[in-house]
Order: C-alpha cells, then sequence, then structure tokens
DNA sequence: GTCTATATCGCGATAGAC
DNA sequence: GTCTATCGCGATATAGAC
C-alpha cells in the first residue's frame, strides 16, 4: 500500500478512536512508523488529511448508492442501499460524530459536502418518486407528503446512527437492523395494506 | 452577573462561532477581559466549562418539557415543545455541533447525558401513549408501531437542527417552523381524517 | 521518498503578589 | 477574588541531509 494511503488508514482509525482533536499528526505518523517529516511530504496540514478522508467517504457513498440497471427498482433494494450506507456511516464514524464542527471549520470542505448532499438528495428523491409512479406507494398523499416523507427518510438514514450512538449504543449489526426497521414504518403508512 | 456566569457565557458564544477545538480558555478569559489565572479559579480546566455548560442545557430542557397541569395535554402542546426545544439546541448549537465527540471524551458527562436523555425519552413516550388513549391517535396501530412513531419523533426533535444546519441552512423561525411540520407529517397517518 | 533536527507558537496550568 | 508572570509541554511546520 502507498504511504499515502497508509496515513490515510491510520488516521481513520485513530480520528474513530480518539477524535480529530485528540489526534495530532505526530500520533498519525507514529502509529504506522513513520517519520512526522514524512507525513508532511504528502499532507500539507491535518485539514488536509481530514478532507481526504472525506472524499474517501464521498466516493464511497457514490457506489453504495448504486441502483440495478436491468430492473425496476423495489423497496428491499432501498433497504439494503441504507443498511450499506450505515456500515460506511460506521466506519467513517468520526465524520458524523463531528460533522457539524468539521464543515463549519472548512468552507472549501463544506461546499463539496453541500455539492455531494445535493446529488444525494436528488437521487434520493427521485427513487421515492419512482416508487410512487410504480404504484408501491399507495395511500392518498398529496405532493407535500411526499415531501415530508422524502426528507423523514433522508434524516433517518443519515442520523440514525447518531441517535444510536448518543443512546449510549453502538452500530452494529442490531443496530443496523433497528435503522432499517425504523425506515420500514416510515413508509408503513403510505403501503399496501400498511 | 457573577463573573463564574460572565465565562460560561463568554465560552458559550464563542464555542457557537468557532467550535470547542479553536477555542481556548485563554480567548475565553480575554473575551470578557479577565486573567486566565482568574478564570482557572473557576474552573479547573476547559472541560468543566464545557460540562457546565450541559448543565445549564439540561436544566432549560427541563423547563422546556413541562406540561400543563390543570388540563389533559392536546397535541398544540406538544408541538410548543418542540419549538421550545429548537430553540434551545439554537442557544446552545456548539454541543449538537459535536455532541457525539464531546462525550465520548468524558464519561462523566456522558453517563449524566445518558440519565437526562432517558428520563427525557420517559416523558417522550409517556406523552405519545397518553396521546393514545385519549383517542387522539386512531388508526389501526399495534404497540410496535406506537413505538417506532416514538422513536421517530424523538429523531426529529432530537436531530431536526442538525440536519438542517447540515444541508447548509441556519436554524431561524423558518427553520423551526418546518421542523415541527415534519413532525406533524410524522404523525399525520394516525389521525383522524390523516 | 524518507529521515533527523529544530524553530515557533500557543495552550493549559500554577505560583504568588495584591 | 483578581492579577501578573511564567513554566512546561506538545503541536504544527520547515530545512536540509541522505
Amino acid at each position: 500500500m502507498s504511504t499515502r494511503d497508509r496515513i490515510l488508514d491510520s488516521a481513520l482509525a485513530l480520528f474513530n478512536e480518539r477524535g480529530t482533536a485528540a489526534v495530532s499528526t505526530n500520533h498519525i505518523a507514529a502509529a504506522i512508523e513513520i517519520s512526522p517529516g514524512n507525513l508532511y511530504y504528502y499532507f500539507g496540514n491535518k485539514q488536509e488529511i481530514i478532507s481526504a478522508l472525506f472524499e474517501r467517504l464521498f466516493t464511497a457513498w457514490d457506489e453504495t448508492f448504486q441502483l440495478p440497471a436491468d430492473r425496476a427498482p423495489k423497496l428491499a433494494d432501498f433497504e439494503a442501499m441504507i443498511a450499506g450506507n450505515y456500515r460506511l456511516i460506521w466506519e467513517y464514524r468520526f465524520a458524523y460524530r463531528e460533522m457539524a464542527a468539521l464543515l463549519r471549520n472548512d468552507p472549501a470542505l463544506n461546499a463539496r459536502y453541500l455539492e455531494v448532499r445535493r446529488d444525494g438528495y436528488q437521487g434520493f428523491s427521485e427513487l421515492i418518486e419512482a416508487f410512487d409512479r410504480a404504484g408501491v406507494l399507495v395511500r392518498p398523499q398529496s405532493k407535500d407528503e411526499l415531501r415530508a416523507l422524502t426528507e423523514l427518510c433522508w434524516i433517518v438514514s443519515e442520523l440514525w446512527p447518531v441517535n444510536l450512538e448518543l443512546s449510549g449504543r453502538d452500530l452494529d449489526a442490531e443496530g443496523i437492523n433497528e435503522g432499517v426497521s425504523l425506515m420500514r414504518h416510515l413508509f408503513r403508512p403510505y403501503l399496501v395494506g400498511g
């Protein structure tokens, strides 16, 4: 593995364990037994390491939210996406624990995040609209209701892990299932027989 | 105002503006024109200041979530509570931006938060159960559905502000209204004529 | 590309006068 | 209760050898 990638892996592990504030560039370098000077050959400062990790997260999101190209999307596909998203958030949990603060401190990163988020939300909306058109959602519902449902789904898919951690639990397999189940409850009133 | 309170107000303003990591005890002292030494007369370290601010937040929560004692609770009371909660979260926004990270770094604070949260969730559940018993919630619904509804309401009331900020907006009056409206959408399928 | 050595800075914290 | 003065530490970052 390249030194650059080893630095990023080291930083990710330490950030997840102790938080970005408590981890210095020296710690990151020491953990993979390279010199502090060598680390600075690859990254100008700690913030650049954080940004690079966010970029890895964004790329992984792109892959997670791919729909099957050969057939119409089903609710089960959606649930699989959400579960995949939760696994990703767990992998980059430091980012979610400090997200709002990290973005505030780095306008460039914030702009990039907003871009990624906008596209993500767009895809998310279209997916739910596709379910609606396909007749998966059947209860009497207005545009307004559909928009609220989308917003609520988004919040659960993005912030359920934080909520779980705030309640004192880890995002393990059981936690992931509960999050998906909660999402199901959100849809339930709008499904056939719900 | 007491020096202790002035320190806390100063810290709150600076934390909200720059985040806890970027604010030192020196900054907090300088902002109210007292010496660094004087600050340490009141607080042993920065973490104690953070804990004291959380304690103020907990107290304010207690007051926000008081129900009218003289009559049965209505949905409008609930919505007023949620709006009050949002205003409080805005006042202590630094805490929510870094909540998970701050709690992880301070086991004592985490234990205290879990206690407060447990009690809060308990009151929250009982309120929704009271609505159910009073016939406000009418759709066919199981214990399981009621539990999910409670959990979802909690998540929206706690994490809507973070979600709003992550989308690039502030928790102003309009943002608060949107959060309350989202809560209404959550209840809607379970209301008469919903 | 990686190292050693080092400069600079500011934070957290304390001692002791008033 | 508040101040001044200061110590020690560790973090970021750079220079220059290999």
